[in-house]
RNA sequence: GCUCCCUUCGUCUAGUGGUCUAGGACACCGCCCUCUCAAGGCGGGAACACGAGUUCGAACCUCGUAGGGAGCGCCA
């Protein structure tokens, strides 16, 4: 037997860090357990759905290549189908219509906190019987068993128990017809066939109310896996100030979605000592029970240094479109330079993002924008730096075929015949080259400007030096 | 207020009664390498929230305390 599992966001906003790592243990459940992956965007609340949200959630699943097998299913389509069931449940008497107005519950409520209880619905219509009538008011509210308790084993949590005399009569259809959340996902459950509920921890609470639905509607409980929350580096709730927004937001930052997945994979489940995934160990050793209870805190630094390990390690050939996407980002044309695939040679040892790559290289893709003044009064002004730069002149006009190698050998004759170490050619040529003291090794540096840039920049620099 | 959940280095974690003077990774510090910056290599400091109990023995089991979180909607 398969399992089928789901990633169910509301459309109320994009997908964030802790929904992609959601998303990516149902997919990754699925796939280890050779089941399906389903998605349904749980859209009932229609005062704060939005359609850029749902193609904002689409499109970071799609970036982080967390495909469905099945879905998007829309909820808002398949309002019939809630209305039958909970007509069932009144027929069955599992369920009754209640006339309170919405004031009327809030006073209920305050009463109850007032007294120090919990505050549950109260209402006179559970006993009432009351039939059908037209009313702005009418809500469909499900008869909860009042005694015994509910218990389940959660696949991270464990055994939890929860009395019925903690949950009340819930709407599962509001005045406006729609359904609420946890009528309309456990319809939504049973319907799609879902084996496995994976879903973040503040769900637990609700868990026990929905299994008392379940049993109403006669259906095979699923399996439960509460996920613990991802919090802030600061230990709060992940909110925008952490610059932690949406997964997309993480794409135009400089991250592979590799990365990504990798990092999130590792908040809250591990495997020994193993901090590198491929995704398919990840499948092949992700298990949804080795998930820890406790919440995690998000480390960009960690996630940062993923993201170069995969930039050093990855072919440069699959890196060089991220790259490219990022000078484009960045205003860049790569077209008008040197190989992205040979600029992510030179600079993935000293990026940790895309983007500080494309802005290490926008100095081979455009003008030089940022002069350290410091670097040019200590080696563009130095005694031997004029000299030194007209013998790197002299060898790289006549080097014959444009090649890392070839200039690393034409700056090197350049050192010899001026009786100096590379480091009094080297220092000024990466000012030369650069604006700055900092920059790949010379070679390279040199190499990806070209010959005629790198001699323009020469001879600027020389003009440079002599005044 | 009530209910439920959580607690190992700064952070992510290993650990399921003895092999733990608690292991790995990120970060940090030092050294080496070196044309700059990195990357890399080597080394270092750093944690079982607290208190009782069970046991020959507890990071691991039980209870309590403290701290943190979630929920108590015609939101999801």
């Amino acid at each position: 037997m398969t399992v089928r599992t789901r990633f169910a966001p509301s459309p109320t906003g994009y997908l964030h860090i802790g929904g992609a790592r959601t998303a990516l243990y149902c997919w990754l459940e699925a796939r280890h357990r050779n089941g399906q992956f389903i998605l349904r965007i749980e859209d009932t609340d229609r005062e704060r759905s939005t359609e850029a949200a749902v193609q904002a959630i689409l499109d970071g699943m799609n970036w982080l290549g967390l495909h469905q097998d099945e879905g998007p299913f829309y909820q808002t389509l398949r309002m019939e189908r809630y209305g039958q069931v909970a007509h069932d449940l009144l027929r069955a008497g599992k369920a009754y219509y209640a006339y309170e107005t919405k004031e009327e519950l809030d006073v209920m409520r305050a009463a109850q906190m007032e007294k120090g209880v919990k505050p549950r619905y109260a209402g006179v219509y559970r006993e009432q019987n009351e039939p059908v009538r037209d009313d702005p008011n009418r809500v469909i509210r499900f008869r909860n068993p009042q005694s015994g308790s509910v218990v389940f084993n959660d696949k991270v949590k464990g055994r939890i128990e929860w009395s019925n005399d903690e949950l009340d009569d819930l709407v599962m259809v509001r005045s406006d017809g729609y359904p609420t959340y946890n009528f309309a996902v456990v319809v939504d459950d049973i319907d799609m066939n879902i084996g496995e509920v994976i879903r973040g921890d503040d769900h637990v609470n609700n868990t026990p109310r929905q299994i008392n639905i379940y049993n109403a509607l006669g259906a095979k409980i699923p399996e439960f896996a509460h996920l613990p929350m991802i919090l802030g580096s600061d230990g709060q709730k992940l909110s925008k100030r952490h610059g932690a927004v949406s997964v997309t937001q993480y794409r135009d930052d400089g991250f592979l979605p590799h990365a990504l997945l990798n990092y999130l994979v590792r908040l809250g489940w591990s495997h020994g000592d193993q901090e590198i995934f491929s995704v398919k160990e990840m499948i092949d050793l992700f298990d949804v029970g080795n998930v820890n209870k406790a919440a995690a805190r998000f480390d960009l630094e960690k996630l940062s240094w993923l993201n170069q390990h995969y930039l050093k390690n990855d072919k440069p050939e699959e890196i060089a479109p991220h790259l490219e996407y990022q000078l484009r980002l960045q205003g860049f044309d790569p077209t008008q330079g040197p190989n992205p695939v040979d600029v992510v040679v030179a600079l993935r040892e000293r990026a940790q993002t895309l983007k500080e790559m494309a802005e290490k290289a926008s100095i081979w893709y455009g003008p030089i924008t940022q002069w350290d003044d410091a670097a040019i009064n200590k080696h563009l002004k130095a005694p031997t730096a004029a000299a030194a730069l007209t013998a790197a002149h002299e060898q790289l006009a006549v080097v014959s075929e444009w090649s890392v190698q070839a200039v690393h050998k034409a700056i090197e004759q350049a050192a010899a015949s001026i009786n100096e170490g590379m480091g009094k050619v080297a220092q000024p040529l990466r000012v030369a080259m650069t604006g700055t003291q900092v920059s790949p090794s010379i070679d390279h540096t040199v190499y990806l400007a070209g010959r005629e840039r790198a001699l323009r920049r020469i001879e600027d620099a020389l003009a440079k030096a002599s005044t």
